[in-house]
DNA sequence: TAGAATGCCGATAAAGATTATCAGGCAACT
DNA sequence: AGTTGCCTGATAATCTTTATCGGCATTCTA
């Protein structure tokens, strides 16, 4: 997998939020987790993480749980990524090697200029994938292992 | 950083090698390390995976070292990092989520059609960044920090 | 042929990130 | 009240990444 569990998890969680959102009860954590094989526990850090950056929303209390804060045609995968991506990112450590003198090489400059137009093309994708368009293309496909 | 500092050394090794590509002496392994700041012990399992993969060759005894075993105008990015990548590749875990009836759901199935479509695209770049480009690029540019 | 330079190799350690798990509290509904 | 369910901070387990070590093998040079 080239992406952490954990934002595979946080992708099915708002897919699932994203499939009920027209309903006005709120999704329960028991429920998200259930679904998709994934540890409870684990899934509070991470709805509340998304609730922090403003994607969820959630009632506290019995008949409790969780809801899309927007609807899924307003948010995309970008948005969500963005969520955990920041939030793991180590410190923002700037070890880009450097040479005796302490300069980045010219070589390093252009090899870091592929990597940037990579994570271009993939914040691009992100970008314009939303939870509604992911939803509809889910409808009809089987795949089963 | 979006890719490891081990893929990082792996080609900005290859790019010094590159570089010195014509001269017939090969590369010491201690001026490659050092010219990049890359912990030489480390450098060492890389080289070694390189040369596995048949991209390096490596001249033993003193005055020994590292050349490219082709021309930098036939090796890609996509090359060497397809060497690191694979050897870290944990084991080709199918962990991918399953519900409780241990079917992927339709949405894990959209969402990794996006992840596929991500991979793709960064393999593309990869695949036509020449070792020979990125030197080329490299001249004439400073980036001192 | 000795000695120095250099690459080769397997094992293992240190550090860090990921992936959870726990205990206990708080809020809301019935 | 009591039950359901979210909130929070801390901590443990596992895995990956990133090195490091010791000692051997090969080649050049004097």
């Amino acid at each position: 997998m080239f992406l952490s569990a954990k934002a595979e998890y946080a992708s099915l969680a708002m897919l699932e939020l994203a499939v009920q959102y027209g309903d006005p009860r709120p999704v329960r954590l028991a429920d998200l987790a259930d679904k998709h094989g994934i540890p409870q526990r684990f899934l509070v850090q991470i709805l509340l993480q998304l609730k922090g950056a403003g994607l969820v929303s959630s009632v506290r209390g019995a008949a409790g749980g969780y809801q899309l804060a927007r609807p899924p045609e307003e948010i995309t995968l970008a948005d969500v990524l963005g969520v955990i991506d920041r939030a793991d990112a180590p410190v923002a450590k700037n070890n880009r090697p450097t040479n005796r003198d302490g300069e980045v090489s010219a070589l390093a400059a252009s090899l870091h200029a592929v990597w940037d137009s990579i994570q271009e093309s993939r914040a691009k994708i992100l970008r314009k994938t939303t939870l509604a368009l992911l939803v509809e293309t889910g409808q009809g496909l089987q795949y089963v292992i």
